[in-house]
DNA sequence: TATTGTTATACTCTATAACTATA
DNA sequence: TATAGTTATAGAGTATAACAATA
């Protein structure tokens, strides 16, 4: 029965901060190609997991407004690391897809991101890491931090 | 053995979304007070932290540049909520210390923050909580997102 | 000479608004 | 009429640079 929420209070105020956040994707992202920085690698992780999707859908995704995305991707689309094409289900619509460079550039990102992880987490017992994984999951889906607009 | 890395990723990716990050901080500060925002916040309450601090001595905890601790200190200022004065360890610096109101404000938001924290985590058992707590702490504080330069 | 606080400036990122095309 | 994509504009926040005051 004892309260933890200072302690976690104290810990998610260190990963809000601006250049926490930033030193995170520097060294997710450092020398994976041009356009490849904190603000694309969200569009190409997302894209990455809905296999191809449209600026708006992405947008919903990611929190952003579908203008943003819209950028982004023609950023990401000078570096050859997506295409634009017409979507066949509807003409006003624009599906964007990974490129072989871009599926690339996800795997090494992802592979960089998980086994740092991974590494730090070898620490611990995997039963702890376990509930640590769970409950963390839970916090950014059903807890304080998730959107509650219905 | 298993590998928690993927799943960790993804909530730590919800939880650097700038529109979840505006959430948090805007359901901390709602209604408290002039000047008190996302962006100050940070400094109000590592004043409170600190009990009474230049703003070089801020920047450094809050990963700011001091110019900009200098300028939320004075919205603060002008809000009340802060007070300057000169420092008489040497009279180049500046001391900032929290007024009376500006310590019932954090004394608001951190209610806050600690009891949404709390609720969340009271569907859990206390000990997975401490496990949970445990690791996060580790996590921001020697794991891939703390700050390696010496 | 070196450091703090402060201010002015430039840069980055995002949201909003407006426009076009399609339904 | 309504919705997606795109582009232009404006706003917020930060870092950098420059200056004055003090050591």
């Amino acid at each position: 029965m004892s309260s933890h929420g200072k302690e976690i209070a104290i810990a998610l105020g260190k990963l809000l901060r601006r250049d926490v956040r930033q030193r995170i994707y520097v060294s997710l992202t450092d020398g994976v190609g041009e356009g490849v920085n904190e603000s694309t690698y969200p569009v190409l992780s997302g894209l990455e997991r809905c296999g191809s999707a449209t600026a708006a859908e992405l947008s919903a995704v990611l929190g952003l407004d579908r203008s943003v995305v819209s950028r982004h991707a023609t950023t990401l689309e000078e570096a050859g690391l997506l295409n634009r094409a017409p979507d066949e289900r509807d003409r006003r619509w624009t599906a964007l897809t990974l490129t072989d460079a871009g599926k690339r550039a996800v795997e090494v990102m992802r592979e960089r991101l998980h086994e740092s992880i991974d590494d730090f987490l070898s620490e611990w017992p995997d039963d702890q890491v376990s509930v640590f994984t769970t409950i963390l999951t839970a916090f950014t889906t059903n807890g304080p931090i998730a959107d509650r607009t219905p």
